[in-house]
DNA sequence: CTGAAAGCGCTTACAG
DNA sequence: CTGAAAGCGCTTACAG
């Protein structure tokens, strides 16, 4: 079923079938109402492949995931499949394995003429000696959550130094002492930059870090640490999780511990994913302004601008009761209550 | 930079740059050789959109996925996504807004040319009017983890009946006396056979429900339904929740009311997400064997045949520590003990 | 094994 | 507005 199919049944050029397709196509109302018709009594869908082949342009863009672990990423994707389909792109999945050469994966995506590629670096090590010459095929690429210290491409992120010194306002302010902030890959960005910029604000106040552990972004290493931390005879009376999937493991550890928090020990994370809401956690946290950076990520490959390092996007504190006292005041202007329900009792 | 580029600079005709990169294509080693080497300095790819319109095969496969609340949908869509890789195939994301008639989406989809369509109904309620008509193109659609009661479409799904069996089971060795039923979306086949299954096992012991209530698969609603219960006197000594974020609303629900679990109350779920064995929980669920059945579901896109109702894979016990009593021997033969540790004392 | 050529299903100048 | 035709970058019979 083709559009040389519809012309002739219609009585038309394949042209015109074309035409009445396109919009802005010049047609007559009255040829495109024929076409339409007879396309719809026939089931003809126009053939966005031999399109793609005609125009030169895909419409596609390459989302690039490693594993899942981390429900933001999910999060993100989802948004961002959405997002494209409001634009009318179409969006091409593709994992990417963290053993492989991510040049292999990006060529899938280049075979398939896409647009641009945005990669969601779950397991990318900030420096892949490949990602350098990625453009060479001349489309945008686009880091989303991380950057690479050359800041030779393309990167939506959180304001993450921003972020850290918040993490540390917070905690501050609810009277820590012997702060912990527990890593995740160290050789990511998000990591050191959160790092960083906890460091530099506790250094204000006078304050070091009791220890900063790092290995992964998961679940387990939250709670491994919290433990190992423990076991160690260092007893933090604040943690800055490096992200909320650690933050909640570490909140599982304490409790198993039994540690009070937020009596003995405040919790600070950073994404706001969905889990940080359960009524175990409560999780006081840093959002990332998802929403903003996604339209962000999507206007720059729209119109793709030299590189230019970064491009940052202020976080947001969530206050729900993993930590000390309160915020009934802001901090520095970008603190924000969530929800009305307290912390529970039973904590 | 197209194959004749690649010819030219080659010295060899544009037919036999195809070959080199078609494998079984009929060059000698030579031409081969030198058509790589020649590609590998231009940069050359060869396009994939002109190779599906000549081979008319895209080697697409659509994934439709609705929204991503529940952590199950992105674990399966990842590893969709890598078994496609694996065999060669696209996987193309597509969003299926519940407002809109799926129709459109799946029309979407059929534009690039798709081999196949596999929907991950998330908020799909059981017969939507438009999906019966929908294989009109020829195309394949496949349902991931629900079928309809038609059973019109493909789908492959957990044993949901022998599952909510099983998990009666479970209960009823741990001696529950007032077992509950937490529903999700009481239009999709998942909540109605699990229903039904553990129905079922229960009259075979002489007990009936205290009751069932449905809502949605989501994690608010298993806190909100277990709050609603206690707040009308209905105080269960088990809880089978329609999944696991329902299971894990639960117990948060519980934690609150100061009801302990396995002691007071055993708590069992069905698909064994990740959070699910997060330490707050530590929940005993029904295992979906994914990978069995996401293999499955591949196999017969390979191989289409007649659509015959839901293919069914049972699902496996995973003891965790939520259920009183324990399970030193087998129940019928598929319960499987998890990991090494046991429920944490402070539970 | 190799090359010239038709064809996949569209879009889009080009004439009319 | 409309149609005939070239062209997008491949694959694959068809001759040699």
């Amino acid at each position: 079923m083709t559009s040389v199919d519809v012309a002739r049944e219609a009585g038309v050029s394949q042209s015109a079938v074309s035409r009445a397709f396109t919009r802005g196509g010049r047609v007559s109302a009255a040829t495109r109402h024929r076409v339409m018709e007879t396309a719809e009594r026939l089931g003809y869908l126009p053939n966005a492949i031999a399109r793609s082949l005609a125009t030169q342009r895909s419409g596609i863009v390459a989302l690039i995931v490693g594993e899942l672990h981390n429900p933001f990423y999910p999060q993100a994707l989802s948004q961002f499949a959405q997002a494209l389909a409001a634009r009318g792109k179409s969006a091409l999945l593709l994992t990417h394995d963290p053993e492989r050469d991510i040049q292999d994966t990006l060529n899938s995506a280049r075979a398939y003429q896409i647009e641009a590629a945005i990669v969601f670096p779950t397991r990318l090590n900030s420096a892949p000696p490949s990602l350098g010459d990625v453009s060479q095929g001349g489309i945008p690429v686009l880091l989303f959550n991380r950057h690479l210290p050359s800041d030779e491409l393309l990167s939506v992120t959180c304001d993450n130094v921003a972020g850290g010194r918040l993490a540390a306002t917070v905690l501050l302010r609810a009277g820590t002492r012997r702060p912990v902030f527990i890593g995740g890959d160290p050789e990511t960005s998000t990591h050191q930059d959160r790092l960083a910029g906890f460091t530099a604000r506790l250094a204000e106040a006078g304050l070091t870090p009791l220890a900063a552990p790092a290995s992964a972004f998961r679940y387990d290493w939250g709670v491994q640490a919290t433990l190992e931390m423990h076991a160690h005879g260092l007893e933090p009376d604040a943690i800055f999780g490096a992200n909320d999937i650690i933050a909640i493991g570490a909140l599982d550890a304490l409790r198993q511990l039994g540690r009070r928090v937020p009596q003995e020990v405040s919790v600070i994370g950073f994404d706001d994913i969905l889990e940080s809401d359960w009524l175990a956690y409560r999780l006081t946290t840093i959002r990332q302004p998802l929403s903003a950076m996604i339209e962000d990520a999507l206007r720059v490959l729209d119109d793709p601008q030299p590189s230019g390092g970064p491009r940052l996007h202020p976080g947001e504190l969530v206050w729900r009761g993993s930590v000390g006292g309160n915020f009934s005041g802001n901090v520095r202007g970008d603190i924000r209550h969530a929800g009305g329900a307290p912390a529970p009792e039973a904590r």
